[in-house]
DNA sequence: ATGGTGGCCCGGCCA
């Protein structure tokens, strides 16, 4: 079973290339997050007629996440399953052949002193007592999707350039690592120890071309789905040519 | 230090 995440920045903008992606790699989940569109607006025939079952939580504008499956698609919670609903489209949940899938937006957080760095932290929190509301760390359980945070110096092109600002802070890595504590493992990074590898690139300034990247992308599995976890991989090459995204999928393969 | 690009949709905001 191949499952995938993709922040596509906008599926409208991106729906040829995301059609694409999907036939050539054939994914049988594909989490996506930054739809940016609204349900209505949503091309579920579109993906139904490739052979998939959809779920969305759209907002309009801006956020909105989706799973796609031709594994069965059940169980299936839009926003929070817990506390105060999240205002914003940014989280959604299913269960696929067995393994309890959760698709995150995380909020970028903008600026240290900014309101949206308390909302990130804060939501990051609620994320985990999300998880733990429906899945046990005994279960095969992936969280998934762009965290909008750097694990590590090592997931950062020059931790020089990002002092002060978001995505490195060691209050966001915190609350990554409470999430993990749960019982969750950066599977790719497990697999994949070395630096330079990353998952998104800024559009300006040729960051691509530079590698002047951040891996903020990942899958976070319970240990019974690493130990089921063949190969992990990102897909630099679908940040090239026409219109990419800013962002690269992140597959893993299981048995 | 700024602004670079590319989404949203047409004036700035967001990433």
């Amino acid at each position: 079973m191949l499952i995938a995440t993709w922040n596509v920045n906008s599926l409208k903008a991106r729906l040829p290339r995301v059609q694409g992606w999907i036939e050539e790699n054939q994914p049988d989940v594909l989490c996506i997050q930054e739809t940016k569109m609204t349900e209505a607006a949503f091309p579920a025939l579109t993906f139904q007629e490739m052979g998939y079952e959809t779920a969305h939580l759209g907002q309009g504008q801006w956020n909105g996440v989706a799973i796609l499956s031709k594994v069965g698609l059940t169980d299936v919670v839009a926003n929070f399953a817990t506390g105060e609903p999240d205002a914003e489209a940014r989280i959604i949940s299913a269960t696929c052949n067995g393994v309890k899938v959760v698709c995150v937006y995380v909020p970028n957080g903008r600026e240290l002193e900014h309101e949206h760095y308390q909302y990130k932290l804060r939501w990051m929190k609620q994320l985990r007592d999300h998880v733990d509301t429906i899945a046990k760390p005994t279960e095969d359980v992936v969280v998934t999707g762009d965290f909008n945070i750097a694990p590590t110096d090592i997931d950062v092109w020059d931790p020089a350039v990002f002092i002060g600002a978001t995505h490195t802070s060691e209050p966001e890595r915190k609350v990554l690592s409470d999430l993990c504590a749960w019982g969750l493992t950066d599977i790719f990074r497990e697999q994949h120890p070395e630096p330079k590898l990353y998952s998104w690139w800024d559009y300006r300034d040729g960051s691509f071309h530079k590698a002047h990247g951040m891996r903020i992308d990942y899958l976070l599995v319970t240990k019974s789905l690493a130990a089921k976890t063949i190969e992990t991989a990102i897909d630099r090459n679908a940040r090239k040519g026409e219109k990419p995204s800013d962002h690269a999928p992140v597959t893993m393969i299981v048995s």
